[in-house]
DNA sequence: GCGATCAGCT
DNA sequence: CACAGCTGATCGC
């Protein structure tokens, strides 16, 4: 939670995320994104009133944080005073002091955060120095030197404070798993329920915040099954998501919610109170995405963990692990850092000292600056040997100790000094082994137990416990390992043009650019949606391309061993990455993950009746579009036009109008030019010629290929 | 009645 | 497994 109180030193008249207290006083509002406890004070009627009051005070967000705070009618009295910038678009900004007429002149540029739909980061850059302050974010290893508008010249900007979501600013929380990896594991999971049967149904245990939606996207196209929401209308101008959501309860996958749903799920029943008309009890399994976290050296384990007959919880984190943070800072480097929040468990000094290594004065030595664009951190494949070399020489091994007592966070000052307090010296480290883990490869098995994240113990018990746990798994999954095999030749190629998901196309205001390749299997997503999601209430034609299991569910209603887990061991993913990040996705069998066609039935199966009372549809006239778009009858010109143009239209358009496109097409080969550090390990261009021709063809990757990429380094 | 705060819960 | 937000109790205005 943030404790940010609002204001940065730099440009204290800009008040961001903070709308109470002193900030009522603010010359300009911000907004990173709408969690609430970002938008402390900003529905008050004080703030009302002040703003009714002025005539230049204006709050700057997203766009599409803007859409979704003005959904809310608790925030419409905004609508005038709300300024959405485009993401990735440097913009000028007064701040105006209405009494004196004074005004400073601030560049304001916002980048995607990658914490929920909208979420932004804000670099500040005017006569007092150029700041940035994170908001919440999730940035991947590398992503950071990809923000071109990070750098000038062709390095990156002298920034001189970094305001950090430090949610997991803490050595506990070494490493989380990526996105890409806790998606696949949900994928697997979901998979191997929802295709035994029409009536095995997913509940996804999901908070009531912002932020699940790439989940949702991610399944509904995995899958060609919307997922089940009560209520859409605030992604009514957001097609990429609105299409793979619904208010409909028909389908296998839901994210519904109720006052009671744990009682819900308890008694067998979805939270829609949705049942199955004939009298077939429906099967669900909740899953809980839930943040798991892994130290540095602990052996990572399952994304997945089973923690009842019927429940699972799910790796999924919308914030930056410790080891993401320290990649964004080592690159970034700014003079001084400010924790925005105290982790768990830590006090506001703690962070502070943590954070004190990885500022420019410790990391850098003092030497000047000089940073080409993505020098240091091109992207890493997260699923290869860590061996983070220049750990050492970043982090004091000190912090590797977990803190016995947890300690009371204080209340800190606004604009708190740094406390001069230097690091204990190096030589009490504990931890310089220096052991390199063999390469992780991952599969999707999920533990039957509740994992400890425990520090204290992560060593060799847990991963003696991961260890029986796989060879458990491989004795009693043989059945699973053929049903799913068969299932996944006879899908064959279709799931070759699965694509790795596309986070910025959910956090950021225009839908991403995409590549003719792109584009293409794009058309042939769209195709396929639309000439097989009406298959979904008919009698499925094509049962050869389904996994049937046999004799299979009859009793339990959780997955059974040979169910679930032959279809994980199956689907040990190697994953290469691109120098974008983007990922394909392969199985050990070289073929890739499935695309399922469940098996799913008529939906005269479903008990339609609105019996319960509760599901209110907010938008009912939903349209198909035939661009593969829904559209609300009742929304707004631009949303037709976002729904009809392609990505390439918008981009000629705006070519056309000069709107000012300063982001560049960051998919594309452009990145490769940059130049990189003798030590890193860009590949060469013949190398991504053939990886990317490759890719043009919709092949999959193979970690062959990317072993071959970086020299035979594993 | 409304808002702020906190405990409890998930 | 700890993020984000709801509910309900309490207090003050």
């Amino acid at each position: 939670m943030s404790s940010f109180q609002g204001r940065m030193r730099e440009y204290p008249s800009a008040s961001i995320d903070r709308f109470d207290r002193d900030n009522l006083l603010a010359k300009a509002y911000f907004l990173s994104h709408c969690h609430k406890d970002h938008m402390k004070g900003l529905r008050a009627p004080v703030l009302k009133r002040r703003l009714e009051c002025s005539l230049k005070l204006k709050l700057y967000c997203s766009p599409v944080t803007k859409e979704i705070l003005l959904t809310s009618s608790k925030y419409k009295f905004w609508e005038n005073y709300i300024i959405a910038i485009e993401v990735e678009t440097p913009t000028q900004i007064s701040l105006v002091d209405e009494a004196t007429g004074e005004k400073e002149d601030v560049l304001v540029t916002l980048l995607p955060a990658g914490h929920c739909p909208g979420s932004v980061m804000f670099l500040f850059e005017g006569v007092d120095g150029t700041v940035l302050y994170t908001g919440d974010f999730r940035l991947a290893k590398g992503e950071v030197a990809r923000m071109e508008l990070l750098h000038s010249g062709g390095r990156v900007k002298d920034i001189q404070s970094v305001y950090l979501d430090t949610t997991f600013c803490d050595p506990r929380f070494y490493q989380i798993p990526s996105r890409e990896e806790c998606l696949n594991g949900i994928l697997d999971l979901v998979r191997s329920w929802i295709t035994l049967s029409s009536y095995h149904v997913v509940w996804l245990n999901c908070k009531a915040a912002y932020g699940y939606e790439y989940l949702f996207t991610n399944l509904s196209e995995e899958f060609n099954l919307k997922v089940h929401l009560n209520k859409l209308d605030m992604f009514k101008n957001m097609p990429e998501i609105l299409h793979h959501v619904t208010t409909e309860r028909a389908t296998q996958i839901h994210a519904c919610r109720h006052p009671r749903d744990e009682d819900f799920i308890r008694g067998n029943r979805l939270p829609c109170g949705i049942t199955a008309k004939n009298g077939t009890p429906l099967r669900i399994i909740s899953i809980k995405p839930s943040t798991m976290w892994f130290g540095e050296r602990t052996k990572r384990t399952n994304v997945i963990v089973r923690t009842g007959e019927s429940s699972y919880r799910a790796c999924f984190s919308f914030h930056s692990s410790f080891s993401e943070l320290r990649d964004f800072l080592s690159y970034v480097q700014p003079v001084s850092i400010y924790p925005n929040v105290v982790p768990m468990g830590r006090s506001y000094e703690d962070v502070k000292k943590i954070l004190k290594p990885l500022c420019r004065k410790c990391s850098g030595g003092g030497e000047p600056i000089y940073k080409p664009l993505g020098k240091l951190k091109r992207s890493r494949n997260c699923f290869s040997n860590e061996e983070d070399g220049d750990y050492k020489d970043l982090f004091d091994d000190s912090y590797l100790i977990p803190l016995k007592q947890k300690l009371k966070c204080p209340q800190h000052s606004e604009f708190d000094n740094e406390t001069g307090a230097l690091l204990q010296e190096r030589d009490q480290t504990t931890n310089t082994e220096g052991t390199s883990e063999p390469p992780i490869i991952l599969n999707t098995q999920f533990l039957e137990c509740e994992e400890s994240n425990d520090d204290d113990d992560e060593e060799e018990e847990d991963e003696e416990a991961s260890t029986i746990h796989t060879k458990s798994e491989l004795n009693s999954a043989k059945e699973g390992v053929i049903a799913n095999l068969s299932s996944q030749l006879s899908t064959g190629e279709k799931a070759c043009v699965t694509e790795s998901p596309r986070w910025d196309m959910f956090f950021k205001a225009e839908p991403v650019l995409i590549s003719e390749t792109d584009e293409d299997s794009e058309v042939a997503r769209e195709q396929e949606l639309g000439s097989q999601s009406p298959k979904l209430f008919s009698d499925s034609e094509d049962g050869d391309s389904t996994y049937h299991p046999s004799q299979t569910s009859s009793q339990s209603t959780h997955i059974s061993e040979q169910e679930s887990q032959g279809s994980f061991l199956d689907t040990e993913i190697h994953l290469s990455q691109n120098k974008t990040g983007s990922v394909k996705f392969t199985n050990t069998k070289d073929k890739p993950l499935l695309k399922v066609n469940p098996d799913v039935e008529d939906s005269k199966n479903w008990d339609l009746q609105q019996g319960d009372g509760f599901h209110p549809d907010y938008i009912s006239n939903l349209k198909y579009n035939p661009t593969g778009s829904l559209l609300n009858n009742n929304i707004k010109e631009t949303c037709s036009e976002h729904l009809s143009k392609s990505a390439d239209c918008q981009q000629q358009e705006r070519e056309q109008n000069s709107i000012p496109v300063s982001k560049p097409d960051s998919q594309n080969t452009s990145d490769f030019e940059i130049p990189s550090t003798p030590d890193s390990e860009s590949p060469q261009p013949e190398e991504l010629n053939v990886l990317y021709n490759k890719l043009a063809a919709g092949k999959t990757v193979k970690i062959e290929a990317a072993k071959q990429l970086r020299g035979g380094k594993s």
